[in-house]
DNA sequence: GCGACAG
DNA sequence: ATCTTGTCGC
């Protein structure tokens, strides 16, 4: 599929984080996306060669509301940036990139295990890539960068608002019972309740929606296969 | 100054 | 993120 080249990648953390208050500007979290208009569900997550500074990226497309594999879009290369909070896309989104450039299927939605909104400069990963992709985004976390908020229901489907200051940023949501929730933001082009309602409607028995799930299984998967062996 | 801190 | 099999609990 097609990307928008925004910008070049080759950025000091002084530079990212100049660049993501500029680009916040554009971000749209206003549209609702109604279930009945998403056809194509897309989730993409990364895994790290302990050893050596290697990565593997991965995009998976599903069919909603099945959730079959309709395709898979795959890449590797050296890690780009350090890791630092509030600074995650820098370091993900150019592999990530890669494999959705070689995506046929272009998705209703994209899944990105991390933050949209829910961010410091309410520039989180699904924001980056939602702009890149221009395509609706959004962050489905498995912990929680920054926020604060009430206790979530116990039940399947509960969810509190996660709160920075006045400001409702995402939303704490329990997918599973027994199971601690996850922290789901917009990143672009949908707003909170639809990525909520999406969460939801994507789940397939686990406290990980399918789109991020497998998305993060195939990648350990890739990296297995690919890791060196002494033979 | 002291914590917190997506993956 | 990554290191790692079995095991305790719902």
């Amino acid at each position: 599929m097609n990307l928008a080249a925004l910008h070049a990648w080759n950025l000091t953390p002084p530079q990212a984080i100049a660049l993501q208050r500029e680009l916040a500007q554009r971000i749209d979290v206003t549209p609702r996306l109604p279930l009945d208009a998403v056809r194509y569900v897309a989730g993409a997550d990364i895994s790290y060669d302990r050893f050596s500074n290697w990565l593997y990226a991965a995009v998976i497309v599903l069919r909603f509301p099945e959730l079959t594999i309709v395709e898979i879009a795959e890449a590797q290369g050296e890690v780009p940036f350090p890791y630092v909070p509030g600074l995650l896309s820098f370091r993900e989104a150019p592999p990530l990139l890669q494999a959705f450039a070689r995506l046929t299927t272009v998705p209703d939605v994209v899944m990105i295990d991390g933050q949209g909104i829910a961010h410091p400069r309410r520039f989180g990963i699904a924001c980056h890539l939602g702009l890149w992709l221009q395509l609706p985004c959004l962050g489905c976390a498995k912990s929680r960068l920054i926020g604060t908020f009430a206790e979530v229901g116990e039940t399947r489907g509960s969810w509190v608002p996660l709160m920075h200051g006045a400001a409702e940023i995402g939303a704490v949501v329990r997918t599973k019972a027994r199971t601690r929730p996850v922290y789901v933001s917009p990143g672009h082009r949908l707003d909170l309740a639809s990525a909520v309602t999406l969460t939801l409607a994507t789940h397939g028995g686990y406290r990980i929606p399918e789109p991020t799930r497998l998305a993060h299984g195939r990648v350990n998967q890739i990296r297995r296969e690919n890791r060196k062996s002494t033979t």
